[in-house]
DNA sequence: CTTTACGCCTGACGGC
DNA sequence: TGCCGTCAGGCGTAAA
């Protein structure tokens, strides 16, 4: 599934095929996503020059000169540059047909995704404005964890994946971090030291950081490589490793169903 | 306010 | 080979 670094690689990698392209024409072929993709689309957007592509959590933000594009990717959405003209399969539900005569393409098979639009500050938009901060940006570290965690009962996994406190972290990056920070996935997130929550927050930078810079290497070119980025080949440690030996003290990984959530951990590492 | 359960979907996989 | 049941998994939402 797309993750937030696979989001930032996208977003790297279609902005420059989408900045300052007029939209010729949206194709909606199938409108049930997560929500119904907005009637009227077309009408909204048809004209519109692409200003910028941000990033918001697991969120791209297609900003143009008459309102912002929402798009999500879910589980197992994708974006591909294809050419106008080839037919899409029963998975490709969107294209936007730019200027340039080249075609965004949506495709998601689970259809957990969203195409959404508004005309607002797409940030104000109800999905996004009470996200957390960035994991990336300066206002995310271990003393805002800290502090949030306050009287929280809940496992930390849970507490870290959750999207008011911090956007964009899923099970994947969850589960590495508490790995690399020694951390057990289910302690209660309010009986974690200050100290222990620094190093969280580095952890979680760091597997973020690791995995958009082996996006960058997967994915040298985006519109040449007719393909959306899939899986990163970042080495995992923890996550779906059940069984295998901890790499820091051998001890077998274990998994167990945390916050609705499968979790892998090495019972002796991670306290 | 916090926490928990649920449901949306389909491809993959295991059992027979 | 084929059929069927089970499950993953983000995340909004309803309910507790």
């Amino acid at each position: 599934m797309p993750e937030l670094p696979e989001i930032e690689t996208i977003r790297r990698g279609v902005a420059p095929v989408l900045v300052d392209q007029r939209v010729e024409h949206v194709a909606v072929y199938q409108r049930r996503l997560r929500w119904t993709v907005p009637p009227g689309l077309g009408r909204a957007m048809v004209g519109a020059s692409i200003r910028d592509v941000l990033r918001r959590g697991k969120y791209l933000l297609l900003r143009t000169t008459r309102g912002t594009l929402i798009l999500h990717l879910g589980m197992s959405g994708s974006l591909r540059v294809v050419d106008p003209g080839v037919t899409p399969d029963k998975h490709e539900h969107l294209d936007l047909v730019l200027a340039n005569g080249r075609c965004l393409r949506l495709r998601d098979p689970r259809r957990f995704g969203a195409v959404l639009w508004t005309t607002e500050d797409p940030l104000a938009h109800p999905l996004l404005a009470h996200l957390g901060p960035e994991p990336l940006d300066p206002g995310f570290d271990g003393a805002w964890l800290h502090q949030r965690a306050r009287g929280r009962r809940a496992p930390v996994k849970a507490f870290l994946m959750d999207a008011r406190v911090v956007a964009g972290i899923g099970n994947i990056y969850a589960t590495e971090a508490l790995f690399l920070a020694g951390i057990h996935p289910g302690r209660a997130a309010g009986r974690i030291a200050r100290a222990r929550y620094d190093a969280l927050a580095a952890a979680v930078r760091g597997v973020l950081q690791d995995a958009i810079r082996q996006g960058g290497t997967t994915l040298r070119d985006f519109v040449r490589s007719d393909g959306a980025p899939g899986y990163f080949s970042l080495r995992l440690r923890a996550y779906g490793k059940q069984g295998d030996a901890c790499e820091r003290c051998g001890h077998g990984l274990l998994t167990r169903v945390i916050a609705q959530r499968s979790s892998v951990y090495c019972a002796r590492c991670q306290r």
